[in-house]
RNA sequence: GGUCGAUUAGCUCAGCGGUAGAGCACUACAUUGACAUUGUAGGGGUCACUGGUUCGAUCCCAGUAUCGACCACCA
């Protein structure tokens, strides 16, 4: 016998294992089934398992066995992602709080490296027992990690990428490039444009003068308090407005929009800018808004997006005046830059409110204004960005971008919500280059090889330019390419070998060419790493062999969808469609379905600074992993995002327990389908006949749903069957049955009752696998053995289960009872109390139903008997049936008052209905426009209505005379 | 500035061109009955506002307001 409650934390594991060592995960590799598959958006492999990956992954799973269970074959492709800055900023702070001495910087890049996979291997496979927790029925022996094997010669995941790298090199769509990016002065690397994120902090503008050289002056208007024009003043400087008034070291001009009347003139002209005491020319340039600030804006080009494009469309000099951890630079590019002996090295804060300082004490401080301004922040560091200028290598999105838009374009895949295709064209119709370089240690080498370069035969020494290019898959490669290149472009070297060293001062060492006899060329890799998302971009091809052909490739690609949530559409969705597209010639998916943010119970974000986050496995271990994934699942409506709160997971939980006791009632009363398909034509009871139909109903419901990516229809459909038509109709409506001595009736309840439950469990188990198969389980316990799990049972499929005639007749009693009930309620009839009923007028059908459900009748309505009259008995209760009236005999029980009050309120309400109605049937137009069926539709509910009016009037003035 | 979304019961949210729904919360009643992690019943809504289309609008269209997200820009 079934416990109470479904142990949750006892079983799932147990069960999962069992899954699991039964390799119930892996595809059936059945050719002549449909191939399904879905790559999983690969977590951090040092991660956590959180609230967004728990929505992600029950969806990916609901699909999934949903998927298996109808035949496919099907591959849920699982894996991790090695998540370059993330962990690399992980293990760096565990070296910081170690105490110890040891840093990146101490380290070495390779003993570094070394404990990051150490790390990895440590942590990496937590997140994936999360998911096993969840239920997530991966196929865990094909797991993938987007740096592949640690030390692995040949790793494929890693050959996926230098071959990606050096194939979209060798067609041009990947190349170096000197401009400005966003730098990360914290981990000390590029970042994309999606890594920065812009947040509005208190910040100031800074109104600097700055004088004007050769003692020019120029008349600028004046307001007075009023904001009226007030005359002119004369100047000997102008006014340029900022809120990083450090840059100003490294300023080259000042622009004015050419058609300013206020600096018209000055155009041509110079400042001196202060401190450093430079020259620098007034420029004039479309870029400066003359409503904005004072009209003039300060241009330093090495540190600021669009300065820099206005200083090259004007000429200006380009001056570097940052380091890479943003402080001010020293030595020979601050000689340069003219920057005084007290600014060099400073911290760029330290260095702001030195500028300041200086300015104010000079009377060059024209206002300092408070505002909040947005600043750029690095997604992962939380420091300020700098723009700086670098050489990156970057890949021509735009043109990737094309075949992806137009694949979006003509339907071959599709977005589920549709709207997000916007956001996608948005992004992709304006996409810039992507910068995938990254001054990294933790991820995929650059796979490019530098070289000195040959100018007309001869080797360029100056400034130890090493600007030829090598990519290759291989090392062994680049160095056979460089050979050829430097035995075809310099014959006269004579060079015979190649060797790879490891930086670019060994090769200097190495290149000198100073002795006649070297006739060796070195070489050095790159020292950065790519991008994360250049591997991820792969992953829908990477993970199934590519570039191998393997079978799985061509199975599972393309995949049937991709689930995720918005924010990665452009880090990844966008970035796959391109690269699959590109080296697959195909799109990696059909559909890409586009879920909720998971937010807390108030609307927010989760966060750690927040305090407000939901550990999942906490949950699991509180409600279980059945009830949380099915929260989740019930609240996935397309487009908007899902409050989480505990008391919706406690009625889920609820729900399992529901489930549990039904099935426990089933089997104590030997209800119990041994004999597989049923055969809905040889049921003879009109209750079993009518659940059956449900079970269709429902399980078509469900498929739908699932099929259109609406979860919580689909949940919903499970849910109210399971609780309000199984558990408090269909239990209840059976239980004379069960109990009765009629063998054959009762015979074929308990078979049908067994069977409905059984389909309850194969209908239910994509969003609650755990409880399910234990229940599938342990419910075959008590008959012959059952054919293996219930997840690899077939997704049922009922056609001719539905009897239109039996629906009717249940529709009947369920209502008869319904009203009864309702009425007894309103009277408060107490519920120890049970009235006869009387049943006047009613049809021979309806007097062939009261025969046939007389016990279900009197014990679910409560009544002490039921019987047929021509009229409706003095002081009884009058509800209205179809075309009966239901006399319920409670004079002695109920108060008067309530009952002329109920009855009052009921005509009151149909009057009002009819009244609407009559106005609609009056109306011409309606009866010409209206569709016929809407019409009839309202006839027959007037007839209706009026019939019970007349019947509930008469009922009224009955009981006024009592 | 651009784009997208939201506004429905006390709360969280579904839904829909033809009688307004769920869960939770609330109220009343029930208790050794598969299940109190329960059952039965009930109260509660001008479907943000203003126009338009329509025989009919909560639903479609336009506009307004409020809220939110994303993108861009910010001297």
């Amino acid at each position: 016998m079934l416990d109470q409650f479904f142990n949750a934390a006892e079983a799932e594991q147990q069960i999962y294992e069992r899954w699991e060592d039964a390799g119930c995960f892996k595809p059936s590799m059945d050719t002549s089934a449909e191939a399904y598959a879905i790559v999983i958006p690969p977590p951090n492999v040092t991660g956590v398992l959180h609230m967004g990956h728990a929505l992600n992954n029950t969806l990916q799973d609901i699909l999934i066995r949903f998927a298996r269970m109808q035949g496919k074959n099907v591959l849920w492709q699982a894996g991790t992602d090695h998540a370059g800055i993330a962990t690399q900023m992980v293990v760096e702070r565990q070296l910081a709080e170690a105490g110890s001495n040891e840093s990146r910087a101490t380290l070495g890049r390779e003993a570094f490296v070394d404990r990051v996979w150490q790390w990895k291997e440590e942590s990496g496979g937590k997140i994936v027992g999360q998911l096993k927790r969840l239920g997530a029925s991966c196929d865990w022996s094909r797991l993938r990690f987007t740096m592949g094997e640690r030390g692995a010669e040949d790793d494929q995941m890693q050959a996926a990428v230098r071959k990606v790298f050096v194939d979209l090199y060798n067609d041009g769509l990947i190349y170096r490039d000197k401009r400005l990016v966003n730098w990360d002065p914290h981990f000390q690397t590029a970042i994309s444009d999606l890594e920065v994120e812009p947040k509005e902090v208190k910040g100031h503008y800074w109104h600097l003068r700055y004088p004007l050289a050769d003692g020019v002056t120029y008349e600028h208007p004046v307001f007075d308090e009023e904001g009226e024009p007030a005359g002119t003043e004369t100047r000997d400087y102008i006014v340029v407005a900022t809120s990083r008034p450090e840059t100003m070291l490294g300023d080259t001009g000042v622009a004015v929009h050419p058609d300013d009347e206020r600096y018209k003139d000055l155009v041509g002209k110079h400042v001196i800018l202060p401190i450093v005491n430079r020259r620098i020319p007034i420029v004039g340039d479309e870029y400066p808004d003359p409503e904005k600030g004072s009209g003039a804006v300060k241009i330093t080009p090495a540190h600021d997006f669009n300065d820099f494009d206005v200083g090259k469309r004007c000429g200006l000099e380009v001056m570097n005046i940052l380091t890479s951890i943003a402080a001010i630079v020293d030595g020979e590019e601050a000689d340069t830059a003219a920057i005084p002996a007290d600014y060099r090295g400073l911290d760029r804060f330290e260095a702001r409110k030195q500028v300041v300082a200086h300015f104010e004490a000079h009377d060059l401080m024209q206002e300092i204004e408070s505002l909040k301004i947005e600043q750029p922040f690095g997604d992962r560091s939380g420091v300020v960005i700098e723009p700086w200028l670098t050489d990156q290598w970057y890949v021509n999105a735009k043109e990737l971008a094309k075949e992806a838009i137009a694949a979006v374009k003509d339907g071959r895949t599709r977005f589920v919500p549709e709207n997000w295709e916007k956001t996608y064209y948005n992004w992709m119709e304006d996409i810039q280059p992507w910068c995938v370089s990254r001054q990294l240690w933790w991820g995929h080498r650059i796979p490019v090889w530098y070289g000195p370069e040959v100018f007309d035969g001869e080797l360029n020494q100056t400034s130890a330019s090493f600007g030829q290019v090598f990519a290759a898959e291989t090392e062994a490669a680049a160095k056979q390419l460089a050979l050829a290149y430097y035995q075809r472009e310099a014959p006269d070297w004579g060079v015979k070998h190649i060797e790879v060293v490891s930086d670019w001062n060994s090769a200097l060492g190495h290149n000198a060419f100073e002795a006649d006899d070297n006739d060796t060329i070195a070489l050095f890799q790159d020292e950065d790493v790519l991008d994360t998302w250049f591997s991820s971009a792969l992953w829908p091809f990477s993970t199934l062999g590519w570039p191998g052909e393997t079978e799985e490739l061509n199975t599972f690609y393309p995949g049937a969808v991709l689930v995720t949530a918005f924010d990665i559409i452009f880090f990844w969705v966008a970035r796959m469609m391109m690269q699959g597209l590109q080296f697959m010639k195909d799109i990696p998916f059909k559909d890409v379905y586009i879920h909720a943010l998971v937010l807390d119970e108030k609307g927010q974000k989760m966060s750690k600074s927040k305090g407000n986050v939901m550990d999942p496995l906490d949950l699991i271990d509180e409600y279980g992993a059945d009830a949380l994934r099915f929260s989740l699942a019930s609240q996935a409506a397309q487009g908007r995002n899902i409050r989480l709160s505990t008391k919706r997971i406690e009625g889920y939980r609820n729900f399992t327990t529901k489930l549990w006791n039904a099935a426990k009632f089933c089997q104590m009363n030997e209800c119990a389908n041994w004999d597989g398909p049923i055969d809905p034509s040889r049921v003879k009871e009109p209750v079993n006949q009518w659940i059956i139909g449900e079970v269709a109903r429902t399980c078509d419901a469900i498929a739908k749903a699932i099929e259109g990516y609406r979860f919580n229809e689909a949940s919903d459909a499970i849910y109210r069957f399971t609780w309000n038509v199984f558990c408090d109709w269909y239990l209840e409506l059976i239980k004379p049955l069960l109990n009765g001595d009629d063998a054959e009736p009762k015979a074929e309840t308990r078979r049908v009752a067994g069977w409905v439950l059984d389909e309850i469990l194969k209908l239910l188990h994509p969003f609650m696998p755990f409880v399910t198969e234990e229940l599938w389980e342990k419910l075959s316990e008590d008959g012959p053995s059952r054919d293996g799990f219930l997840m690899m049972q077939s997704w049922p499929s009922y056609d001719g289960f539905e009897n239109a005639a039996a629906d009717a007749e249940m529709d009947w009693v369920l209502e008869f009872v319904s009203e009864i009930r309702g009425v007894r309620g309103i009277l408060n009839v107490p519920a120890g109390a049970k009235p006869g009923l009387a049943v006047v007028n009613g049809s021979t059908e309806t007097k062939k139903r009261l025969q046939r459900h007389r016990d279900v009748l009197m014990r679910l309505a409560r009544l002490d008997s039921i019987y047929t009259d021509d009229d409706v008995p003095a002081g009884a209760v009058s509800v209205v049936l179809g075309e009966a009236t239901l006399a319920l005999k409670v004079a002695d029980l109920i108060d008067r008052q309530a009952e002329g009050d109920r009855l009052k309120k009921r005509i009151a309400g149909l009057e009002k209905d009819i009244g609407g109605i009559e106005k609609k049937l009056s109306n011409e137009k309606f009866l010409a426009n209206a569709p016929p069926e809407i019409v009839e539709e309202q006839h027959q509910r007037k007839a209706d209505w009026s019939a019970e009016l007349i019947k509930l009037s008469d009922a009224f003035a009955q009981l006024e005379q009592l």
